[in-house]
DNA sequence: CCAAAAGTGTTAGTGATACACCCATGT
DNA sequence: ACATGGGTGTATCACTAACACTTTTGG
């Protein structure tokens, strides 16, 4: 070859996570230029040697310190003015984290990382509010054809625990019968047979997915006529 | 900046039409080393100053001669080692073309190129049989989240013209009166008051798509309980 | 009048929605 | 005994699926 344009690659990784009912993106406030002091979504440069999944679990790794996460890859944003600085492609990828885990990330020495509410979110740096609204409505559709709340919740959950994430990724108020009702006909998860007592009031059973890893579920979505 | 690491980007592009009831692909035989004299995708480099899409329809119009012709982007690929010249990814995209329009492909200076059914794809150059299947499996959904097929049919077409071509795509038969109803259902596409007629039988309407362009089907699709 | 494709309705079953009360616990 | 959240069933409605005959034309 010889005359092949050489291009710098980026990643960014939108990370949400719920916190007190409320969807939360990580966002890192600048340092550098350009959009020094702006926020943008934590991502950084493809090494030569590291395919674009394995760069955004090390970036992801370096700005939360979780790791081991499911990553899932959405879009290649490439227009020719995105970085001021020249020519950069990026590739989004979305990571969804365990409210519980972020406390990790306040120990990390991670520079002014900040959980902001989906709702709250500020002038960004880049496209990246595009690729955050991107993000938002990606994970809008995967919550209702994977099992991906399993990377928000805790092993063993409640009904209830499960139904507030759908709630909040949502924004909306789900009917308590019907849910349960459409969950167990899905049949991803599992009764643990153990119970959770919090509170004065009646103890809840708690579940477990049967898949313990991402998977899609199968065939209960659309699949046209016959 | 500086010590940016700097990737080859390109662009493959899946490119479907339908000839004889047959989805076809487009695939190039490869002039050059590597992978010299094997078929794969079309595709080639991003230049510096062009975005995705643009790169995309270059080489779309380059190979085909088609152009204006809608592209959705589909993935990039990003292993380490899926090009043996050195780093490169790729991000790959999806067209459709009315085979009609497919004549201009042969006229044109394209070397080997030839339109492969899907169900006898040989062996493929690179990564390029994973990218091919990942973009029969996004055509497969978009023609039933979206009205994609506008671009596979002339502009005015029958409910049967219709109905083969999801059948071709979906490789299945599907039952005629069902279908139809579906379709109006949807309300994508409307009468043109004319007629069309072919051979010795009754004439058949003509439909054209409401919207002329790419677009979702307003919300007749999934969205999970209330 | 025959061949060929166009066009059209009904029924049964399945899944979605709306909705209200009793249960088990801690204090 | 009361406050709190956990847990459950039914009736209606909308959509999906299965299925066969009549219509219009050219030859």
């Amino acid at each position: 070859m010889g005359e092949i344009p050489k291009i710098s690659v980026a990643v960014d990784i939108t990370v949400f996570t719920i916190i007190n009912n409320d969807l939360k993106v990580l966002l890192i406030r600048r340092k550098n230029e350009p959009f020094r002091g702006m926020y943008a979504l934590p991502g950084g440069f493809v090494e030569l040697n590291e395919s674009l999944e394995k760069a955004a679990a090390r970036e992801l790794e370096e700005e939360t310190n979780v790791r081991g996460i499911f990553l899932k890859q959405l879009h290649a944003w490439g227009d020719v003015k995105r970085d001021p600085r020249g020519r950069v492609i990026s590739v989004s990828f979305m990571a969804l984290i365990d409210s519980d885990k972020f406390k990790l990330l306040s120990t990390s020495d991670a520079e002014a990382a900040a959980w902001i509410s989906v709702y709250e979110i500020p002038k960004l740096a880049f496209d990246h509010k595009t690729v955050l609204d991107d993000a938002l409505s990606e994970l809008r559709y995967e919550i209702q054809t994977t099992n991906i709340t399993l990377q928000l919740l805790p092993k063993e959950f409640t009904l209830t625990d499960l139904q507030r994430t759908y709630e909040v990724i949502l924004d909306t108020k789900l009917d308590k019968r019907n849910f349960r009702k459409r969950i167990k006909a899905l049949e991803i998860i599992r009764e643990t047979g153990k119970e959770k007592m919090e509170g004065a009031h009646r103890p809840a059973k708690t579940y477990i997915f049967k898949d313990q890893k991402y998977a899609p579920i199968r065939e209960k979505m659309h699949v046209f006529l016959k």
